[in-house]
DNA sequence: ATCGTTCCCGATAACGGTAACAGGAACGAT
DNA sequence: ATCGTTCCTGTTACCGTTATCGGGAACGAT
């Protein structure tokens, strides 16, 4: 059982010193020609790998960064950590990673603790903002001093954040289905815990009030991002507003679940209710009818984060000097497909 | 900028040698309870946090596992994550993260070298086997010496293997349209390099022989797992197997393809043809009409690969002694929905 | 011959913990 | 008084790297 070969190992092996070994693995130049390619030889040849535990300890970086995430088991979030591993890969960091066991965690120093006590370089905070989960996280992040990127959370001016426009894809979904000519524009929201869904929910509701039209109060139902609950809330409204030509709903689960109700109704989406979902889900596309909605490219949002963030990190390392906190904001696109298309002419 | 505490900054406080705060840190017995008390005390004023990499370099476990997966932006490695981190939390370890660019990368070995050069303890390989993308991989597992689990691949007897039976998920649903009173089944497979496909068209494949059916060439297409796939493959079915009364599809994604295909051809399903599908999306229940599938529990599939690695692990730091390779194998269950209920009586 | 450079390289001390050993104090037994 | 225990604590070495410093060799300039 062939034990770690280490630094010494090679050093002995190559007739040289450690510490020339270490100059050679780093690069330095104060290394003869001929003593460089002799190590290299070495190394080769016993395969030698530096421990990146004993580097880390070394000098101060890990080139290790924390995520803390949570919901992994829906698409979304599991689209905003292939963008985080894709882009960590591409500079070099490796990534320590902790879900939260919910949402709305509490418990989060621990969490926090166990990602400093392994020397990370900085953390990325990649929780959706829900009720309060918030509040205390931002007291934490202030006396931790650490490099922290928190994605998909309100404006804050002390802090670096990377998110989509969700206001903007309310409006812009709104907008389409006024161009289409619709005036009865009902909304299935989010939870409205959910700062997105909060978000969604204005980009209607101004859409609206723009064009001259009073968003009311039973002209939109409050669902939980199941399907489920979007086809409740689907019939809520059938009852509550018969008018409706229209629907922006914040998700594209919810938006399946109304559409299976219009199936069994038949109700003809888009000729009796256009709808607009959100996401742009792989499956979107196949619904029937294929389904408009809003595009929010996740995995630019978790690659954003991470450049950010190691830009922070570069920054402190080299310079010593702090950047300014600054809010990215990543903008969704329309996508449009039948479900919306009020008029095909011809 | 408060600097980092050590442990001798904690020591020096509270008025002991180091080695005493290590070992109030570690709850060794032999340190009087005034002490202790004391250097409790100091450790919570301080807010010491100690350092898991000097930890690690001197112990010599990291109590960290490496991940390898590819495919994170669909929902399927996602779940197995979702595993994975849950249960891995649950027993005290760290997760270090790498996603593969692609299911067929080649480039293994920098990746093994990376997690090892960071002591992780283990690795579990989350990635399915396509093609001969294990067949390296096998090789320098032996060379390396460092504890492995394997998910979603062929069994070998050497290494150990956590795997869904996809070969019974074929099977179970091929029999539930059997019962169905369905004699023409077609299949829609997964791209055959991937050792599910394959798994799961035996599945179908024996399932109907055993019924004294046989499942001949043009009952059956291929698709790579995308609905646009699966909408192409069931025309072509549609037209070189016209009697076919009912399909077996690989995945629920593909069956929404064709589902979709259904609706615009206003063929009636079930009745002119009854459809099972393969995962059990979350959004399949709400598929028109819902979606007979296969239920995987993958996040039972990434905790059962974590607890499998930690014990290996354990075995190996206590006994010293290596245990024998297995391979643990997951049943997957029948979700019978309306898609695939043939006779409604009543 | 002496001195200052430049080029290489090694010795030693960090980094922040744990392991192993040694030793002092208190105590009872001889 | 001496010895062996037990209980507690400090000293020292070590884990595998990098950083710092210092010094020898070679060389050209004085």
């Amino acid at each position: 059982m062939s034990k770690k070969v280490t630094i010494k190992d090679v050093a002995a092996a190559a007739g040289v010193s450690h510490q020339t070994v270490s100059r050679v693995m780093n690069d330095r130049p104060d290394v003869a020609k001929e003593t460089r390619r002799r190590v290299w030889q070495v190394i080769e040849e016993l395969n030698y790998q530096p421990s990146a535990i004993a580097r880390s300890l070394s000098r101060q970086y890990s080139y290790t960064l924390g995520v803390v995430i949570a919901g992994l088991k829906y698409i979304g979030p599991s689209r905003t950590l292939n963008g985080i591993t894709e882009q960590s890969e591409e500079l070099g960091y490796g990534l320590l990673l902790k879900e939260l066991p919910s949402f709305n965690t509490n418990d989060i120093k621990p969490i926090l603790n166990f990602l400093i006590s392994r020397q990370v370089d900085g953390i990325i905070w990649a929780v959706s903002e829900i009720g309060e989960n918030h509040e205390h996280l931002q007291q934490l992040h202030k006396e931790l001093s650490i490099p922290m990127v928190f994605l998909t959370m309100s404006n804050r001016d002390d802090m670096f954040i990377v998110a989509v426009d969700n206001y903007l894809g309310g409006r812009k979904a709104t907008e389409h289905l006024l161009e289409q000519g619709c005036r009865n524009i009902g909304h299935i929201s989010g939870p409205l815990r959910w700062w997105e869904s909060r978000q969604r929910k204005s980009g209607w509701h101004d859409a609206l009030l723009e064009a001259g039209i009073s968003a009311e109060e039973h002209h939109w139902e409050e669902g939980d991002w199941s399907s489920a609950s979007g086809q409740q809330a689907m019939a809520q409204i059938l009852k509550n507003f018969p008018q409706m030509d229209a629907v922006f709903i914040a998700n594209d689960q919810m938006a399946l679940g109304a559409l299976q109700l219009t199936c069994q109704d038949e109700i003809k989406v888009p000729d009796d209710i256009a709808v607009v979902g959100f996401d742009n889900l792989p499956e979107s596309q196949y619904f029937w009818p294929p389904l408009t909605t809003v595009r929010q490219n996740l995995r630019q949002l978790g690659g954003t984060a991470v450049s950010e963030l190691v830009r922070i990190i570069e920054a402190i390392r080299l310079d010593q000097e702090v950047l300014q906190p600054q809010v990215i904001t990543l903008c969704p696109e329309l996508v449009v497909r039948k479900s919306s298309i009020k008029n095909p002419s011809v």
